[in-house]
DNA sequence: GGCTCACGGACAAAAGTTATCCGAGTTGGG
DNA sequence: CCCAACTCGGATAACTTTTGTCCGTGAGCC
């Protein structure tokens, strides 16, 4: 899987926390992560339709919708492709004893089970959205830093300890 | 996910129906694949201790135990590594708001998520024995080519249509 | 009109995979 | 007992995908 998924999901938290749009330099520093790079992980966001790119002086990254409408499924994919990690290449039907063609009206039976732990995979990731990830980091972040995160977001760069 | 894992399931619930040991170069030939690539993936899995490798001139593959109790989750671990696909790099503790170590006792909540994830895909291909997959093919393929198969793997090679 | 900003694609580096080879060891037969 | 054939095993090279970076282009704001 993409490392990016991480980053793309932090922000995603991140942007929820936001009311104003949020621009990808931004989110770079406040991770600490290759500037370039993060901006190709919300360029796939913003194909996904997940995010909305506001450009001009003001600019920047936001939500497309509330955040208890987006799954962390949804990040996932648009990073990583919506593709099934297991691809069947249809051994069956090769070699000195290939099953005809005809036979192959159903897909193979390893086929199968990889398909269905697929889907428990992204059954899983679906149950969870960005709003009850937000929810759960709020349980352990002290409010003050909460507030904190919001201002340096709303804000110019933050001196620390100035 | 590395391609090499149809292989060696395939491979797994043909060495399930042969008695004694199959050289690696015959269950390249019956899949019509790369004889030298296979034998690595059988290598692969000859080190995670599902089959064992008998030298010699009438040596080859057998698995280890019985069918019934090698799970497709055992293959796949044993081909593709059994490190979970999601790997957590700590972003949280980086950048301006870094959270500090002390207050990262739990993992992380996205991390929590990847990993029940990862914990369900697991579990879904653990259900399953290679014993299951054999069972479900014997449904599906005629009996009569189940013996040919037999055969093949038992005999010499066999020039088809003399 | 000048400025900053985000988008998009082009481009290089790194990692992981796919594929192949030859040597070490073992078995079986003469 | 020796030989020869056959097997696995690890080391090695070519390829593909991923990762990371860069700059040119176009759009909004002042
Ligand atoms: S032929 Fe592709 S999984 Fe069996
Ligand atoms: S810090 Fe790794 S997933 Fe949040």
């Amino acid at each position: 899987m993409s490392g990016g998924v991480e980053w793309a999901l932090h922000c995603c938290t991140l942007l929820s926390r936001s009311a104003e749009p949020v621009p990808a330099v931004k989110l770079a520093e406040f991770h600490d992560v290759s500037p370039s790079y993060l901006a190709k992980q919300l360029q796939l966001l913003s194909r996904a339709g997940l995010v909305r790119s506001a450009q001009g002086n003001s600019g920047g990254y936001a939500l497309t919708r509330a955040a208890t409408q987006i799954t962390v499924l949804d990040v996932v994919e648009a990073i990583d492709g919506a593709l099934p990690a297991f691809r069947c290449t249809e051994v069956r039907q090769r070699g000195p004893m290939a099953t005809p063609a005809e036979r192959c009206t159903a897909p193979c039976t390893i086929a199968q089970v990889m398909d269905s732990a697929d889907r428990a995979w992204r059954d899983s990731l679906r149950a969870v959205t960005i709003a009850d990830l937000v929810a759960d980091a709020d349980r352990v972040i002290p409010p003050e830093t909460i507030e904190r995160t919001r201002a340096w977001l709303r804000g110019g760069t933050v001196v620390p300890g100035t």
